[in-house]
DNA sequence: GATGAATGAGCGTTCATTCAT
DNA sequence: TATGAATGAACGCTCATTCAT
């Protein structure tokens, strides 16, 4: 939560010319970019600074500043499906894997800035670089089955209420960690408490296990 | 959650003085305009377009744009707040109390989503404007304490528990409804499910109350 | 030279009424603001706020920027005026007289810098404001016949030249200080020199006086 | 004197790449905007339509107004000096070393009328571009080193005095010379008289040789 | 006479984007 | 592929001036 400035990207030998380099530097600036500055507040130049590279090559390679914002997008939350399909849930006993998944829902968020500011943005702009995205089904995110699954074995167990909406719960279930990292600032400000230390983050995140373990018990 | 568009102030006689006017009209404007684009995003004619004046006079009344971005945000603050001291909550058993509680909280975002879109983009500029706001401490939401009274009575009747940090909880209530509604595009994009329709909304409501009680249950 | 910054007038109990007084508060005003800005960067506002009156009051008394600007021009050309028709050369023996005339001209425009200061800038506007002054005859300098009468005397007295145009003679008289006085801080960073000194100033008064005698002997 | 309002650039070629030529003409019309108008009458606008470029240019190539400003100011500074160093005044004898000096100081302001214009301004605003000029050395006049060798010559050859401040020396000279272009407009208007005609410039730059040698005889 | 609100034009500057090399 | 120059459309803000009271 300290939220670190992403670091620009490393200078390139001059002249040197390896696009894929170049396109994995923009999108780097660009995350981090539009992470701070929103889309609008967001500044070409400032990105093709960061990357070290000449600005043109922002046209060059993504066509505009919308088309570079829907990559950043799209590679941020790839970036979070990948580490979802990781989670191996199924050999945890259902209470071990809820309270698996739930950390993995908060760290991932605490180590990812990036990615709670780029979704307030998207969101505020009505999700439409999003649905007009041409993998979107890829961006569904595993966790939806992976918590139905694990729901279904803590019900069979007793352990489980089996009434849920799988989706609701899921949306509980990041709700609590995402609002806390979204409205760190607000929230700090307006309790006179800073909420981004590692103290209270430690205690946020034993509070949200505790508060979704407790939500489902039958 | 249809987000209406919110409508531009009625046209003023020409020429007409009412300077009080004038100002409510700008800050109705900036607060919808700021919601709808972002500090970033919003424009300076827009705003005046909209409250039907000339932009020279968000000069005249509030300096530049950033006050008056400051204006709506206190504004919307104190809007919140006026009604969150209206709840009373003593005259209820805890458990209605509480569940009064959560329905308020979700209830506002529902009917309040600028208040929503300008939170988010006060949070990405790491709310640099509210900590500079004279009267932030008004800003303190009495939710806290009243959440904090209705655990307690809830405590002494043996129906909550009495080992959470009132703040947590606060911000889990609030994180549940709120994640609901600033993220409710892109996760409807995501699932691809409606979730601003009046039937998923009323299904969110009842799982929030439900997801709460229990989770606060002993 | 330290060229103080003109006060601001002097706050005058609210809502008294004294057209002559807001006049004169006015033009004070904009002779400083005018001397310090030049007409093109002067503000109207600035001029009211060092008046202490209200902004309308400009286009009240003086129609306009413009004709406030021809007004403050106009005043302190009857500035020097008075003090030049308060000298008494006649009495004096020629040389003596001369030099009178031209320490008088060097020290006007120490105290005036603000006469400089239009002046300079009435000139590069091709000096279009004075041309269309009325009372432009009365501000033809009365020290030209002054000069003549005593070059007159000194010719034979057998002290002066006599066959030199008094016009240009007055003007280099007028030059000798004017630049020195003028361009003070462009001299003063070019050549390392503080030339706006109590010594320096003194010194260069000394010069002038004497550059001028020298160069007037037959 | 009849101050010929300096030509707008040719028109380019439209497309053709020559920063710069661009830079060039940018200058150039600076030089000219800011003559007639001063720093804060001149137009960015009509800067650029004058060099016939975008006005965008300015900024890619300057920065802003008043960087311009300074490149314009410096510009005109190198040019005299350019001027000055190719005065060779050692092959002569001092009287005819001064007269060259004295005449070439009047010579150049009369063909250069944008340096008096652009030194007036600058000294209204208390020369503080010059004073952050990077070169500032480099615009030491080296007429006040040859100046001071002509009068050492003078003294011994016994023409000249021996006892004067060759920096007044210097400030008289281009006084004499300055005042009359800087301030013709207003001396014209005063005395009725027009002296930015041929006759009255010839027979100013007599006056001021011939009352410069004479207040320089022993 | 005096005040603060209101106006329209315009100014310096920024920015995403394209051009020429 | 890569670069710096160049462009047109705004944008935030300022200013002299006028209106309504």
């Amino acid at each position: 939560m300290p939220r670190p400035s992403l670091p620009d990207a490393p200078e390139r030998a001059r002249g040197q010319r390896d696009p894929e380099a170049t396109q994995r530097a923009l999108l780097a600036a660009a995350t981090a970019e539009f992470a701070e500055k929103g889309l609008a507040g967001a500044r070409v130049d400032e990105i093709a600074r960061r990357a070290g590279v000449n600005k043109q090559l922002v046209y060059h390679h993504f066509g505009n500043k919308e088309a570079l914002y829907r990559a950043a997008l799209d590679q941020v939350y790839a970036g979070i499906r990948v580490q979802e399909r990781a989670l191996h849930l199924a050999d945890l006993p259902p209470e071990a894997a809820m309270e698996r998944l739930v950390g993995f829902s908060f760290d991932y968020l605490l180590e990812h800035p990036e990615f709670v500011a780029l979704l307030n943005d998207e969101n505020r702009q009505e999700a439409k670089h999003l649905r007009d995205s041409p993998g979107l089904q890829a961006m569904h995110s595993p966790l939806v089955e992976l918590l139905q699954e694990t729901l279904r074995r803590g019900g069979e167990a007793g352990v489980f209420r089996t009434d849920m909406d799988p989706v609701n719960v899921y949306i509980s279930i990041a709700g609590l960690s995402y609002f806390y990292f979204s409205n760190n600032r607000t929230l700090s400000a307006i309790f006179g408490r800073e909420l981004d230390g590692a103290r209270a983050v430690a205690a946020r995140r034993r509070h949200v296990i505790d508060f979704t373990l407790r939500a489902l018990r039958p």
